[in-house]
DNA sequence: ACCTGAACACCGTTCAAGT
DNA sequence: ACCTGAACACCGTTCAAGT
């Protein structure tokens, strides 16, 4: 299992196959199949290796807050940085298994006591992982294209297809080339702002 | 192109290969290299015929509001739901291609007029494509699953893995088998919301 | 219980050569 | 400009047989 992980960090998940990853366990291909049912089944691991290197120890459940929301959703997004195409690895492999049901399980205690009364946290919880996890893979699939010559193109392409609009083009670039991390952060707020109004700020 | 998406709707993505694309364009492997530089450049095209499906001309981009954004957000929802695997082709392969780029600027004029001033337009529609890619992603993955028995074999196991609290486990399935037209829709509200309070309902 | 060897039915991509 | 034929270096998965 870490095996994998260092192999795809090293080269990618496209570039990750049963194979190779056999001869990096330094075993026959076959022998793969005593460990993971297939190909899907060994994302599913790699899944919640990645949420398994969260580290929710010192966030309080029994003091729930905004920021702990906020704070377990960023290391949701640093988990999956970490890896290479984490953001891939984890949407949508439903991995129930114990890594990723413990943060699905800590951000849900810290949501009931935040979320609005006419929100359900369970909904809350899926819209955060949405946008989470959709910011990442957009986040990673530019990381991977910038640098190449391939990103260069693309660039060329979006200002030569925009002719129409060209300030929007010139946006559409710079909020990817911009800082990230707060990028991601004013997301957050945005979303959950629209959502404890009503709990924080109740109309005088 | 119409021929890819005809093939990956009736085989799914992970089954269409340049090899099978071929023989279902009565040509051989070779000869389509003519016309997608490879892989990746065939991914994109295909994005970008999904999202030459949205219709936006019933959209008044002189009068935008709220609700056309919404219109917008749901349209993008609903074309990647008519192509099977629709969200992981669009996610992260950046179509700088006409289509894609039409729906990215009446979405942005639209959000000019709307954003709160404290945000950017751009960065809000980020957020919307983050959130409706990664919504639509999880969804499709549940489409594929649901109705297998890898389904139920996975709902067992998050009961088994998830002993600890099995409120939340059972919270995470409703949220999958629920309405989730009303889930994507409350979703969109959430974060908006957040976002046009400042401008509609500034405080007395 | 875990592994090997060997096989089966495939892949993406390239490229000289044809029309 | 577009296509074929053929090749190269790979895939995931299965399964009898070994230990």
């Amino acid at each position: 299992m870490a095996l994998a992980h260092d192999y795809v960090r090293s080269n990618g998940l496209d570039a990750l196959t049963m194979r190779r990853l056999a001869v990096a366990a330094d075993v026959t291909p076959g022998a793969l199949y005593k460990h993971f049912r297939d190909r899907k089944d060994l994302q599913r691991a790699m899944s919640d290796a990645i949420y398994a290197t969260i580290d929710l120890s010192d966030i309080d459940t029994a003091n729930p807050s905004i920021d702990n929301v906020k704070t377990c959703c960023e290391r949701m997004r640093r988990a999956m940085l970490a890896f290479r195409d984490g953001g891939r690895i984890v949407a949508g492999s439903y991995a129930p298994l114990s890594a990723t049901l413990n943060l699905s399980a800590t951000l849900m205690t810290l949501l009931h006591a935040v979320t609005a009364p006419e929100h359900s946290p369970g909904q809350l919880a899926a819209v955060l992982r949405s946008y989470t996890t959709g910011f990442v893979i957009d986040e990673q699939a530019y990381l991977e294209l910038s640098g190449t010559d391939e990103w260069d193109s693309l660039v060329q392409q979006i200002a030569a297809n925009g002719h129409h609009r060209p300030t929007e083009a010139d946006d559409l670039i710079a909020i990817l080339t911009g800082d990230r991390n707060r990028r991601f952060d004013t997301g957050l707020d945005m979303i959950l702002t629209g959502l404890v109004q009503a709990s924080l700020a109740p109309p005088t």
